[in-house]
RNA sequence: GGCGGUAUAGCCAAGUGGUAAGGCAAAGGUCUGCAAAACCUCCAUCGUCGGUUCGAAUCCGAUUACCGCCUCCA
């Protein structure tokens, strides 16, 4: 039975979708002005992660995940670099499927844009005017927050604790157009010069919330499973989408909210976001950094533990990774001289460690413990790669299960590639070396290899080689 | 001021009442001509103080440190 931590009961609950079958999940996506950060990053290979295990577990996922690609950051960027906000958002969106791709996340089913959504904005908008909760002024349209009961029901807030202007982000004139100030806008009136759609409250743009409120109904329906997104957006992002939504549809929103924890970056520990100028993109790490590496040391995590970010750490997830590969290797290579038949007794082990896995991974993804059973996998197979005599369907039972559990954290083994000719001489000729007992020539050989990269190994089936990946230990 | 998170070995990190998973690193060993890979062994009383209990990392109280949110942040 799978349990998740719900932010709104703040408890873990045995998940239920509303389809058998099927899970419906939204993730708040990055607002496109910027290469994505690390941060950005983390939440993406979090709720992957979490999807790829719904689908491993048999569910159909219908993922929608956003971009923010108008606001005032967007109109900013472009400003300075002399460009439209939509060609902005274009580039940084081609950006984002890029460094999302290398991290084998997989696309969202749908990816909707806040500016192909203008018009359900603006309807939404209206309806929620009409409804009582919505009012224009100046040109700007705000939400009622008082007015929403459960107003605070997420952050489990009380409305009157709340100290406006703590964030030292809020706009004193715009708290003037307020009747309240924690009132918030859902339409926002352009200044000159700014890009706009017309509206019945002239023309403008969509205040950031909305356009989640508006998108998710619209490709999950009114209620869905899951929504998703940073911890810094529980409050007031993910709270003014249900109290927008709720108070349009008179539905339940979203069933169960999840949150992602930080990236810290340096020794400050400090949190990593692109307003304290601190962040550390996608893009350049991936440099230097190998993408897998990257993407296990993120998803091997827990979703909801924060996530210090060091060269250290980095390197920790190069060698676990590593590890696991090797435990491939040492698989694949033994197919060539199997047996034909199968092992039961193995079988029934591995049988077992998938279970344990499962039973770890159904509690709110600990995938702590879940992955802690894929060492014993590994080691499993280890172990039986030596023996002298191994069967064909229990190699490969071995390596099945462990390729498809390291998928579920965006993994994926590389397959050996031993047809180099140059490579294979010189083994030979070292193979010849050790027969007449010349270790010198035959270490020379090795060190000679080793030099460009390529490591050898004597077993008992022979010797054989692979790349010493110098980018795998970044 | 309100709400929340974290503190376990050199490092990462599980563990929610019964005498501390797992990985990395280090050390020793087996295997090997030597290596590599693998395997085996070894490595902590859980921020601090006090309480409850036969028994607490786990429950209660207090305390310290660090971090986050409070209407632009994943």
């Amino acid at each position: 039975m799978l349990k998740v931590f719900n932010t709104l009961t703040r408890q873990k609950e045995v998940f239920t979708p509303i389809t058998s079958g099927i899970v419906k999940m939204y993730v708040c996506g990055p607002t496109v002005y910027n290469y994505i950060h690390i941060g950005n990053a983390r939440s993406a290979i979090a709720f992957d992660t979490i999807r790829r295990y719904f689908e491993y577990k048999g569910y159909h996922v219908k993922y929608v995940s956003n971009f923010t690609d108008v606001d005032d950051k967007m109109i900013k960027a472009a400003k300075e670099a002399n460009t439209t906000v939509p060609a902005i958002a274009d580039k940084f969106i081609a950006a984002f499927m890029e460094d999302t791709t290398a991290l084998n996340i997989e696309p969202a089913t749908k990816h909707p844009r806040a500016t192909e959504n203008i018009k359900d904005i603006i309807e939404f908008v209206q309806d929620l005017i009409a409804k009582g909760y919505g009012y224009e002024s100046e040109g700007d349209v705000y939400y009622r927050a008082r007015k929403f009961a459960h107003y605070g029901q997420l952050s489990h807030q009380n409305i009157d604790d709340l100290e406006v202007g703590a964030s030292q982000h809020t706009d004193p004139e715009e708290v003037n157009r307020k009747e309240d100030p924690v009132d918030f806008a859902l339409w926002k009136a352009a200044k000159p010069g700014e890009i706009s759609w017309d509206s019945p409250w002239g023309k403008g743009r969509p205040g950031w919330h909305i356009e989640c409120s508006v998108m998710s109904t619209k490709y999950l329906g009114d209620t869905f499973d899951i929504h998703g997104g940073g911890q810094d957006l529980t409050f007031p992002h993910h709270e003014n989408e249900i109290a927008q939504s709720e108070a349009k549809t008179g539905q339940k929103f979203a069933n169960y909210w999840l949150h992602n924890g930080f990236v810290t970056v340096g020794d400050d520990n400090e949190k990593m976001s692109k307003s304290l100028g601190n962040f550390v993109t996608v893009h350049d790490i991936l440099k230097t950094v190998n993408p897998q590496v990257l993407r296990f040391f993120m998803a091997t995590t827990q979703y909801r533990r924060p996530i210090q970010y060091t060269q250290g750490n980095l390197d920790d997830a190069a060698n676990n990774l590593k590890r696991l590969q090797t435990a491939f290797n040492n698989l694949n290579y033994r197919l060539k001289d199997a047996e034909p038949g199968n092992d039961p007794k193995i079988e029934q082990e591995i049988r077992q460690i998938e279970a344990d896995f499962v039973d770890q991974m159904d509690d709110d993804f600990n995938v702590q413990n879940g992955i802690a059973q894929v060492y014993e996998l590994a080691k499993l197979g280890n172990v039986y790669a030596e023996r002298p005599v191994v069967f064909k369907d229990s190699l490969a039972f071995i390596l099945k299960t462990l390729t498809e559990l390291v998928n579920i954290f965006g993994i994926e083994f590389k397959q050996e590639t031993l047809n180099d000719d140059g490579v294979e001489a010189l083994i030979n000729e070292r193979l010849d070396a050790r027969k007449n007992r010349n270790f010198e020539r035959s270490d020379e050989i090795r060190e000679q290899l080793k030099a460009q990269g390529i490591i050898l190994e004597d077993t008992p089936q022979g010797t054989r080689w692979h790349r010493d990946d110098e980018k795998g230990n970044a």
